[in-house]
DNA sequence: CTGAAAGCGCTTACAG
DNA sequence: CTGAAAGCGCTTACAG
């Protein structure tokens, strides 16, 4: 009878600083399965630790009062947040989104998740972003490029936070990366032009991004070699997409009539040249032939078929979460620099 | 000199249970800043409630010191993550990445992150997402569709998480949903190919998805009010793609030889058509008439041009991220259902 | 293999 | 407008 009314009374007077969230706890867990908090933490992280038969308690009990781990309070206690944060220059871009299908493939092994930011190719807002995400503690990073502000390179070490950097290559200093050279890439396509005969070949570049610019480079190196003019060329600060590519065909043919094949630096661009040579009844590759890069969905199933470059960028994704995973569990990766390459799909469009 | 002794003492044997980060806190903002850590705190949350003097000092300190806030000890104290978990059928699909840019947009002015998942299109996997999300604490929900699993719905009751529903309609029970009528836009397809004359239309469908069978059901309706056979058609489980496009013409050709249109069931499916009707020398709306879905990006630039259906889907991320944060702050929003609508773009190829 | 104690870095709920 | 105390729900670092 004492014991009633003590209960009562503390349902009336509740606690000065109760807040209590009504959410099941490890403590309600280890309640129901007769064990410490402790004891139920370890069946969840290291099971091998814990004997068996609390185990089956412990999962009982889990599932009895439909228990999920509070992420918050684990990071808190332990400063590990499980979480990656990855940044990509676009969205828009379905390269992108491959390489995110590869990080998440590689990164759900181990229990990570990521948090997806888009700096829109702007080196100010890829700061801003990791600033931003800072605050939630990750564990590591997957950047796009090497051209990373010293602002953020100061904030990664600052906050001891390591990194992996995607799509390029950079044998220079230590930073980990994973990519391919994007000037060998525009070399070859300069060079196959060359072979098939091609002897005013344009380049059609878009966004000029770094890698686009290196892209350039090696396709105008190649030109050079061979004794044909670089500077047949339309660049513009715009996003690539197929509109712009229709747009540019029209420009390139206008400062250079005798033009006869065109670099894109995205396929985007390249079906935007396929429907307006179509809407100019220009014969593709007769009179114009057409090279794009990166080998979009489409690109082998256009009519005719687009001489492309194909970029590996579900394997840069995944290839740099395993490096980043590796980083974080203070493993020494046999290099820092890994060359995914990239391969040139001779189509009928060239 | 005594002091002197006591902190040497103090850093040869550290506190027991010593684990400190070395992470700048906000009591090292505090001290250098001489106010107490709850002012440091509102400083952050409400500055309007903290002397300008105060404010200016904390600022100072903060920059001084690198300080970011510890997202995780916000969250556990004050059991709101600022997080907001995202499922969406696919990435690979641009529509959802519309969606998704639609969200952010909306979410960001508001201080709020979220995390992304992609459900492949599978209610089981939307349903675990939806617990895996849970360990984070998220503060509401954005799914896409309307026919979540049961197991789905208890979840967020019993975690009272609020959610809104994307890119359909909700008429009958009380569930926040932002969308148009995929009835409707298949019916108003339909309705457009009978006008122009077309007698053997078909249906070119993928993925089979519940909003795609409603496209489906629209359009047939139309053609059986006006006694067309409506059962012209090839179905198939698998994502749209260019290159299924291609290979569904073929397909329904070897079917219905006479059909004189497709409506395909989205815009990636009506290029691979388009494609494949160049190679085969069909003519284009001549012999056979083309509509797509979703009006991507270069439908309007194809040779010809696509005729589709426009869908608001940059705007409902929007809105639904702006109703999410409205149910979050307990207001009551105007209406349950919100009906952006859809356009039919005409353009060449019918 | 198990558990009691302390602490992670914030915010709530008070009290002034 | 400001601050001292307690607590959020875990994990670390011990000790057995």
């Amino acid at each position: 009878m004492n014991a009633i009314v003590t209960m009562t009374s503390q349902e009336l007077k509740p606690q000065r600083h109760s807040r209590a969230s009504g959410r099941v706890t490890i403590v309600d867990v280890a309640r129901l399965a007769r064990v410490s908090p402790m004891t139920v933490s370890r069946a969840l992280k290291t099971p091998a630790l814990v004997q068996l038969e609390a185990r089956d308690r412990i999962a009982a009990a889990i599932k009895q009062l439909g228990y999920v781990p509070n992420q918050a309070a684990s990071t808190l206690a332990s400063a590990k947040s499980q979480v990656i944060g990855v940044i990509v220059p676009s969205l828009s871009n379905s390269v992108f989104v491959d390489t995110l299908t590869g990080i998440r493939d590689s990164l759900n092994q181990h229990g990570y998740k990521f948090l997806i930011g888009e700096s829109s190719y702007s080196p100010e807002k890829e700061s801003q972003l990791i600033s931003t995400y800072l605050a939630h503690a990750p564990d590591g990073f997957l950047l796009s490029g090497i051209e990373q502000q010293d602002a953020l390179r100061e904030q990664l070490a600052t906050h001891n936070v390591p990194a992996v950097r995607m799509f390029d290559l950079n044998p220079e200093n230590g930073e980990v990366t994973v990519g391919f050279s994007h000037e060998e890439a525009g070399y070859s396509i300069a060079r196959h032009l060359i072979e098939r005969g091609y002897r005013q070949p344009g380049f059609l570049g878009a966004q000029l991004d770094p890698r686009m610019m290196k892209r350039r480079h090696g396709f105008r190196k190649a030109l050079s070699e061979a004794g044909i003019n670089p500077d047949i060329e339309v660049l513009t600060p715009a996003p690539s997409t197929v509109e712009l590519g229709t747009k540019m065909l029209g420009q390139i043919l206008q400062q250079t009539p005798a033009c006869d094949a065109v670099f894109c630096c995205n396929d985007d661009l390249a079906l935007g040249v396929l429907f307006e040579c179509q809407r100019r009844g220009l014969s593709v590759p007769g009179q114009m032939a057409i090279a794009g890069f990166n080998d979009l969905p489409w690109s082998a199933f256009a009519n005719p078929g687009i001489t492309t470059i194909v970029t590996p960028r579900y394997d840069i994704g995944f290839t740099a979460a395993q490096l980043l995973i590796k980083l974080l569990r203070h493993e020494t990766p046999e290099t820092t620099s890994v060359d995914l390459g990239f391969k040139l799909a001779i189509r009928s469009s060239t």
